[in-house]
DNA sequence: AGCTTTTTTCATATAATTTTCACAAAAAAA
DNA sequence: TTTTTTTGTGAAAATTATATGAAAAAAGCT
């Protein structure tokens, strides 16, 4: 579950990030509206946090921007005295908006609600055959029986779980699990991929290898 | 612990009285707002399970009545495009909901985080094999024995054993026990967690170390 | 204040994970 | 077939995370 953050005061920022994290999620942020834009074209959000008022582009500019590109649900933070009829018009079905100052804890409620509401709850468990995955516990079982995966290990096969069927490059895999400023061996993630393919057992087959891109996840039975 | 089921649907009904009895939950069904008042006039309820789109009295016009008579949590549900307006000013920290379709097993972990939350819940006292807790008492016993706990190690304790299978990280732990703002080092944790885990004894490895996010209590006795 | 207990910090040891790299194997191209 | 490109692999090296002991700091107690 991934939140964008997006406010001009770094302070505001990080007081919303270590609450977000606190309840695992993911954040992301944003200075400003083309910062923001420039994220939800290239990221999967699942939720934006929004103040309203900002310099370079301000919250409702970008809202509108936002809104043509994907639909990703809103909490507007605006100032007591800022003007309500802007908000006029925006869909408070999906999105939600809070005005400040706030408390972080209504603030997780509302993100908690709004999340719920947009079916974007995250599943606890995957399953697929005999291949397990326990998100909360970080755990992953084969025909009920645990195996030991290192971080890194879990996190590939959590991504490549969300993303089957999906043919993801080197590059896609390292932005994601390994962060943007990574700059080692491609080999690398071949590693990766042989020990994670050497500890799902019976299942290694289901990661194949996609020749000139990088690897798949397949979770259908064609040869 | 009773939980009074109102639904017309009989089949919905028998689901969620299905399921809650798995969690030994006692089960109380009505078919509409009418009987439900009754219900909570005479019985005594500890959380509601609605369905808010009801012939006879509909759901709204019955939690309205029924938050006058007495202060009973309520899980409303609803199909997903009923109107959300109707459900704002309900208060979201007492109250939850849940949009139709949903799943049992989520249904009962909404129920249970309700009545821990509305302090119905709270056992007193908590057992597994041979490690007691005694919430009243702030106590812990292995075997029958005391142990002596500092505070922050009872607390750790059972914050797992609330959260037991799921891994939390240092930072969910910081927040949750030592508030958020402590601004300390990391090994504070792993200090508390071993001091834990030497008290605990026998049990010491109910507490697993999950490298690169936290720890995880477990219950289960995989290798 | 003095003494005890608890909490926190921190340096070091230990263990586990991650990365690199050279070469083998496989596939594709020539 | 031969060459070239790409991927697989094992093992060592580098890095990172955790466990632990001991000491300092803080909080309680009498």
């Amino acid at each position: 579950m991934r939140l964008l953050i997006v406010d001009d005061e770094k302070l505001i920022r990080d007081v919303i990030k270590t609450y977000a994290e606190t309840e695992n999620y993911e954040t992301v942020e944003a200075e400003n509206g083309f910062e923001a834009l420039e994220i939800i074209k290239n990221q999967k959000i699942d939720l934006i946090i929004l103040d309203i008022m900002m310099p370079k582009m301000d919250g409702m500019t970008f809202l509108e921007e936002a809104k043509k590109t994907a639909n990703i649900p809103v909490i507007i933070l605006s100032a007591r005295n800022e003007e309500y009829d802007k908000l006029r018009g925006f869909d408070l079905g999906t999105d939600d908006y809070l005005t400040k100052p706030f408390s972080p804890k209504e603030l997780l409620a509302r993100i908690k609600a709004i999340l719920r509401r947009s079916g974007k709850m995250t599943p606890d468990n995957y399953e697929y055959k005999g291949l397990k995955i326990d998100y909360p516990g970080h755990a992953v079982f084969i025909d009920n029986k645990e195996i030991k995966l290192t971080l890194k290990e879990y996190e590939l096969l959590c991504y490549f779980v969300t993303n089957a069927g999906i043919a993801l490059s080197r590059n896609q895999l390292l932005n994601k699990i390994w962060g943007y400023d990574f700059f080692g061996d491609d080999r690398t993630i071949d590693t990766h991929v042989k020990m994670l393919r050497n500890n799902l057992g019976p299942y290694r087959d289901l990661i194949k290898t996609v020749r000139g891109v990088g690897y798949k996840f397949v979770i259908d039975d064609e040869k």
